[in-house]
RNA sequence: CGGGGUGUAGCUUAGCCUGGUAGAGCGCCUGGUUUGGGACCAGGAGGUCGAGAGUUCGAAUCUCUCCGCCCCGACCA
């Protein structure tokens, strides 16, 4: 057990000014973590006894075995948090990740190679990991391996925020798998997500796995694990009773019917003078009055150095992640100095009917939305500034490299399950899994021998669990307007005793009779015997959060009682002091259970 | 990186528009009275007003530059 006044609780009674979130102002306000800087923080000694409980908890799913998905557990290491730039170089995704990786320039800067780093600080260990697999295991009878660590990662984010949601250096568990098969890769990939399911159910949380985009990761499939929130940064799209839910990056709909039948054209193409009309809204507007949904948006991008045009309705937006279907490592809209010279237009006259484009052979190729096949003799830019086209239909006239998904979902649509119209919600994205496949065991060289001497890749799987962001989001789906309310398997201490009276030696044996009745039972107990007014402890522990308060005070001794409350209710319960070690013990049992 | 905001004591802030000795609450220190939901009284310490330059007799206040932080966008555990 623990005494207040010998550890570190520096309480506050007003919100820091940086704060805008009940969950970052509660975790300053709480004196768990203090600031340093954007994105850096201190962990206080109460927050830092939740972030050593939910590791725990995250170390304690990894290596339990997964029979069902005939998986041993994960297998713990510690791999260095600086990584030779080299590594980075040779890996599938320097390009994409420098940007966010803090470079560690070596003592004699200045000489040799000085535009490189020669360090970087790792967001994470694909290209640690690899390489030292590729070196210690090269048969398929050391196949599947799982390894995971939890520690540091550095992300130089282009903007942190929210204290811990996004912050510059914060603590992740990330685990890699290697199988010999792509079967073996789907057993892992699942075995993990039972983990996930597990580890978040012990935590006491909320966690849903959706659908989710694989990005710069890159890989086959992947699920996210979301805490639902107001101020999370990602739109959950779901129907509830299909079970459906995805990211809204990766979301589809069933608005498209799969055996739909191009409409007949009704005309040739016909030109028309639009001058000055350079918007979807402009066009559907009077004199022109084209519907949105009846016009071609036709957008550029450009993906590694090489322009390409994707093609949705007028009233849909492109999903630009869903663009990484196309294989590209890095893309971005173009601007209109480069979109000129290939399609010979300005944005706002643009198409892509057989014939207009200026210079088709620049085009790394024409990708088309499948809702755009639900436009009949629509219009579109002539690539001709100040021009359109009208009766312009699919299959005959446009200049389709090909078809896919590349528009952002909308609610109400129907949902691809069950037909049933698409909700959204928002999330917070505490733990992500992708099955890899061998994105960087090809580019690492990383193979096994089979039982038939033949060599192949090993089939990854990479999985990472935000540790103190999971840790904030906790506080943002349980508080209220006192403080914080843990769930039992992640407070601080689990009971808190309230000496009101620590200078009486009469309350304060009590007091420490009923912390040890307490902390036998499996519980760990603050005992809080500052020499401050009961007001002030009763609002640090409500603040604080500590599943149950026992108080005791003269008033109370003078009874002949204790008093026993649960943060989460209201009500208190006065306990004689003659049971109230057994009944205490029992309290806490019945907590540790329910939530084992 | 683009847009918006903000920076005054450990914390929360007033003052800035309209230039003239920098104020409050909380916290802290001393003494006293209190003692079951952030006590009260008396006294006290604590501020290069984010930094630099400029305008002015005089700048927290006006101007410029830079920096930090917060919010919105792209990115992520």
């Amino acid at each position: 057990m623990k005494k207040w006044s010998q550890t570190f609780i520096p309480t506050l009674k007003e919100s820091p000014a940086d704060a805008e979130i009940a969950s970052h102002k509660l975790l300053v306000r709480a004196g768990l973590v203090r600031k340093l800087g954007g994105g850096l923080y201190t962990f206080m000694p109460a927050g830092l006894r939740v972030m050593q409980k939910i590791s725990q908890i995250c170390r304690e799913e990894m290596e339990r075995a997964r029979p069902d998905h005939e998986r041993a557990g994960a297998i713990e290491v510690w791999m260095p948090h600086v990584h030779p730039a080299e590594l980075w170089e040779e890996g599938p995704r320097w390009a994409a990740a420098r940007e966010i990786m803090f470079r560690v320039d070596h003592a004699g800067a200045g000489k040799g190679r000085s535009k490189e780093p020669e360090f970087v600080l790792g967001p994470t260990h694909e290209e640690v990991v690899t390489p030292l697999v590729k070196a210690e295991i090269t048969s398929y009878r050391d196949l599947p391996k799982n390894f995971y660590q939890i520690s540091t990662k550095f992300r130089n984010e282009i903007r942190p925020r929210y204290g811990l949601m996004r912050a510059r250096e914060f603590v992740m568990m990330d685990a890699y798998s290697f199988d010999a098969t792509d079967d073996g890769a789907i057993k892992s990939y699942l075995a993990m997500k039972a983990s996930y399911e597990a580890f978040f159910k012990r935590l006491g949380i909320v966690a849903i796995a959706v659908e989710a985009d694989t990005g710069v990761m890159g890989g086959s499939f992947s699920h996210e694990f979301m805490v639902p929130a107001e101020i999370g940064d990602d739109d959950v799209i779901y129907n509830e009773e299909s079970g459906y839910a995805a990211n809204r990056e990766k979301a589809t709909s069933a608005l498209v019917p799969a055996d739909l039948a191009d409409a007949a054209p009704v005309g040739a193409i016909e030109e028309f003078a639009t001058p000055g009309v350079v918007t979807i809204a402009a066009l559907e507007a009077a004199p022109y009055s084209v519907p949105a949904d009846k016009q071609f948006k036709t957008l550029v991008f450009v993906g590694d150095g090489t322009p390409f045009v994707v093609i949705v309705r007028g009233c849909d937006d492109v999903e630009e992640a869903k663009l990484g279907a196309l294989g590209f490592q890095l893309w971005r809209p173009a601007t209109p100095e480069e979109i000129e010279p290939v399609l010979g237009a300005k944005p706002g006259s643009l198409g892509a009917v057989k014939g207009t484009i200026k210079n088709p052979s620049a085009l790394a190729g024409v990708f088309a939305d499948h809702a755009i096949r639900l436009i009949g003799n629509g219009t579109t830019g002539a690539n001709k500034d100040g021009f359109h086209l009208r009766n312009v239909n699919v299959a005959r006239d446009l200049a389709i490299t090909k078809f896919g998904d590349f528009r952002r979902v909308r609610v109400g649509e129907p949902d691809v399950k069950s037909g049933k119209p698409l909700q959204a919600r928002r999330g917070i994205e505490v733990g992500h899994i992708f099955k890899l496949g061998t994105k960087y065991s090809e580019k690492f060289n990383a193979v096994y021998t089979d039982d038939k001497k033949q060599s192949h890749h090993m089939v990854m799987g990479c999985y990472g669990i935000g540790v103190s962001r999971t840790l904030q989001a906790i506080i943002e789906q349980s508080n209220d307007a006192d403080g914080i309310i843990w769930p039992w398997a992640v407070a601080p201490w689990q009971v808190v005793v309230t000496n009101l009276d620590p200078q009486d030696a009469t309350a304060s044996g009590v007091a420490e009779k009923l912390a040890a009745a307490a902390e036998a039972a499996g519980a760990d107990v603050l005992i809080d015997d500052r020499a401050e007014r009961p007001g002030v402890k009763f609002k640090d522990a409500d603040l604080l959060g500590f599943p149950l308060r026992l108080t005791v005070g003269g008033k109370g001794l003078k009874e002949g009682i204790i008093e026993m409350k649960w943060r989460a209710e209201k009500d208190v319960k006065k306990v004689p002091l003659a049971d109230a070690e057994a009944v205490i013990a029992a309290a806490v049992r019945a907590a540790g259970a329910a939530k084992a």
